[in-house]
DNA sequence: TTGAAAGCGCTACCAT
DNA sequence: ATGGTAGCGCTTTCAA
């Protein structure tokens, strides 16, 4: 009695659904998830019920009962970053023409954070999980490995990947992109840097490696200020550089943000791009090529690592592990524009 | 027999955990939820065994035997736009701190697929709904008016909200912008616009509003290309417009993007800015005041949007209805800087 | 094509 | 402080 009086207060069930439809709850079910296996006349009815109800089926039974989730786990570090703005929307572009569902977590470039995401995802019973980068608390390398789900890191590589791993080397990207000022004759090369996150980092091994092979030194050459890389930080190294009697003749920024920053600073300076400074910044982000003078950057593929994570994990729930490898690393390019040039004889 | 076996395949339960603990099932479920309720003793008991066998809790069956879902449905029309990427981030940052788990949506700027995240989000029980903007479709107002979870729409102002809305009058901050170019004495004011998603067409009337209210005409001053806003649109739009005869003394551009890419164009083609064309943007994003000439633009408070949000949010679902308003007008800010100027006389 | 029974893994409620 | 019982709302058998 009194469960039947509370149905108008109570949120719909498929039971309520199939009362009103006059059909068993078995076949609201099949009706909403095979429509072709019901009767049209049945469909219908049910059809009516449903709207009529505004009936919303409970995700959580149906997860339970099927123990199929259709959703997929996404951890990046930040959505502040462009970088993974873009690379989360190519990621939700294959996903969601595939019928799965993205639940992103941002870690805040804390490994307990992406290891707490991590738990909460397993829990949620995703069926892959997409997690920018390779270092993880141990715990969460075995959690991940017991899960049984794919597992694919981006963004950088890695020898020992958990499953699949999609991204560049950072820090062969740092080595390279340090080797284009040297090669353009610059001798006294500077590392401008914000908050030193993994990725960051490797760059700047990168960059020590190359300064170290061309007997360059960089005692004094780290611009570095512990903040949130944003073009205002870029312009505020700028300055404290500038202070210094000698001023570098080449900077590389450790990301776009920071190198227009600078560029900016240096313009105010009257210090000019790159007769007297070469600025050469990370990731190419749009307003680079639009810059004055436009910034030379290093691109990184950070749309094709999202697709191609998605489609191979779309692949890997498919039983499809034939058609996969373990490492897929898809490079860089150092994109040569107005803010770099040879160093004066 | 066989269940037993099966053990070191299955995923481990509460059961398993119960079983190697050597307590009841109801004990680990507490020990894990409120583990000041368990004697230290059996807790420790618990700890290990959870930790022993990578338990990791199925939420699924949590959800649906508490019917709490302990987390938020967000809806963006885009990540893409890093308006909404920074609201987010605003969101995320309340949302985590207080507990609660974000389940971002995107909508692609389509009510269709507004609407079938409105209903997955529903199924999913989240206990609020905060979306951008205030259209729907007719199924998706009803369904969110039924839910009885809190709904927040942001961005804009109605007079007939669902519930809740905080945000500001596109149209008002079109307006006030045209307004202020027509105050430094211009007449042909241009308009510039990508995609005409329902914000930025509020904005286009607001600048209709108040070229008619002045008198003024803008037929063919309307550039207008169906397209992603980006800095590369912006400059091709202002290729077009330069192309005419007649260019206009001053354009406001949708977004901040069209207007960088308009400026960069305007300096290829010697045309001064802002001596021959003033340019105001619509966003203020972070380079606006880093370009050169420093970029005019109408600053919106998406961060403060987002995080009065996720505070009203909490406050409704605690029960606390006696400290909300239906209605936050959180306004708008004309910033202006160097790339508007006063019409020659 | 339709339905009945059983159970997914957890938590609320009531005992002890 | 700990445990037994029941049931959340759906889907997976299996049967008709």
């Amino acid at each position: 009695m009194l469960g039947e009086a509370d149905i108008t207060k109570r949120r719909k069930t498929l039971d309520d659904v199939a009362k009103l439809a006059k059909v068993s709850p078995i076949t609201v079910s099949r009706a909403l998830r095979k429509p072709d296996t019901v009767s049209p006349e049945l469909r219908q009815r049910i059809d009516a019920a449903v709207h009529k109800l505004a009936y919303v089926p409970n995700l959580a039974a149906s997860r339970l009962a099927s123990s199929r989730s259709h959703s997929i786990g996404v951890i990046v570090p930040t959505l502040y970053n462009v970088i993974f703005a873009e690379y989360l929307l190519a990621l939700h572009e294959v996903f969601l023409e595939s019928g799965y569902q993205v639940i992103v977590f941002n870690s805040h470039y804390s490994l307990h954070e992406e290891e707490k995401a991590i738990r909460t995802l397993l829990g949620q019973r995703v069926e892959a999980i997409i997690i920018v980068g390779i270092d993880h608390t141990p715990m969460a390398r075995r959690l991940l490995q017991k899960s049984k789900v794919p597992v694919i890191e981006t963004f950088e590589l890695t020898d020992d990947p958990i499953n699949i791993n999609i991204g560049l080397s950072q820090s062969q990207a740092g080595y390279d992109a340090t080797k284009f000022l040297i090669d353009l004759g610059h001798r006294r090369i500077g590392f401008v840097i914000g908050n030193l996150d993994v990725r960051a980092a490797a760059r700047l091994s990168g960059y020590r490696r190359a300064m170290e092979e061309a007997n360059l030194s960089y005692t004094n050459l780290l611009a570095h200020k512990a903040e949130r890389s944003s073009i205002a930080l870029g312009s505020a190294i700028m300055s404290d550089v500038a202070e210094n009697s000698k001023i570098p003749e080449a900077l590389f920024c450790s990301d776009d943000n920071l190198a227009l920053g600078a560029l900016m600073k240096c313009r105010q300076l009257g210090l000019h791009v790159p007769e007297v400074v070469s600025i050469l910044g990370f990731h190419d982000l749009e307003f680079a090529a639009y810059s004055s003078p436009s910034l030379s950057s290093v691109a990184i593929h950070r749309r094709e690592i999202g697709k191609l994570a998605a489609e191979t994990a779309i692949n890997m729930m498919a039983g499809n592990p034939s058609t996969i490898k373990r490492q897929f690393d898809l490079g860089y390019e150092i994109i040569a524009r107005q803010s770099t040039g040879k160093a004066p004889r």
